[in-house]
DNA sequence: CCGTCCGTGCTACACTGTTGCAAAAACGCT
DNA sequence: AGCGTTTTTGCAACAGTGTAGCACGGACGG
């Protein structure tokens, strides 16, 4: 039961000026049912359990409009995979907590990176990522000691 | 002309328990001789022009090897490759600055990334990774309004 | 309904990194 | 120095992620 009707996503891309697919409908849906980013893996998983099969590029140009258009945004994930996340606010930028276990992760909405501290004379610094790395809940009970 | 001589790269080795190797030599010779974070393909290519060729995953192992030691730290890159630096004093935590557009990274030894600002129960944070992004000097001045 | 254009699907490819195994190099010992 | 043992190397093959080109099909507008 997704928050987000069907009907919304279609509102999202005609607003965007873009062509109603089921592809792109998909795609939005299934970040906007997830509270924490995606991979591009993870979503073709829930559109095969959807029982709607893309392929692989259409999922990867699907997702590449969507962040062009700023509907959805891009982060950098575990395993040199990118992760995507709908951008539900606009720019509201938040920080992510990585577990360098199971790979899982997650959006922290409350705090921010903090970009102001470096003064680079030169340089034009457009945004901050901050990445927290560590063990989640259900990885860290079972935690050898340093492994 | 690297601050640190060859000698010394190899008392490093040395110091480790590690057999002393041309891979493991050249390979931290050119992580000492550049201050920035080295792709693992920017390390080749130095070898190869040091008139050191050696295999792709000989060079991964080193490095492999030399991170396992604490020798050397990884970082995530752009580009989905990892970059790789000498740990110098230990473990001094910096963020690091990307170049969306030449790809190059630069470490900001000035701006230590705040791993305090997160409370998440449950949660074990181990470290934060800060990463800057924007354009540097090279790339700033010929920037189109937003490409 | 029909033409146009964008999106899809397929194949093939590039890049990054890993695994297995035999040959070679480094080391310790005599 | 010579020898045997252990670690590294080099090669080939493979896995995962992402991209390019091109023909077909669906979406949109008249």
């Amino acid at each position: 039961m997704p928050s987000v009707p069907s009907s919304h996503a279609r509102d999202i891309i005609t607003a965007h000026g873009g062509r109603i697919t089921r592809a792109r409908i998909a795609v939005l849906e299934a970040l906007h049912a997830s509270a924490r980013p995606q991979s591009h893996d993870e979503i073709a998983q829930a559109l095969r359990a959807a029982g709607i099969a893309h392929d692989r590029v259409t999922l990867y140009r699907a997702l590449d409009w969507l962040v062009a258009q700023g509907i959805a945004r891009r982060i950098a994930g575990a395993q040199r995979a990118w992760r995507f996340e709908a951008a539900h606010g606009g720019s509201h930028r938040h920080a992510h907590f990585h577990c360098d276990r199971c790979g899982q992760v997650l959006c922290l909405e409350d705090v921010q990176p903090e970009a102001g501290a470096a003064h680079l004379p030169g340089y034009r610094i457009d945004r901050a990522e901050l990445v927290l790395h560590g063990a989640c809940p259900g990885c860290s009970p079972n935690l050898p000691a340093h492994a």
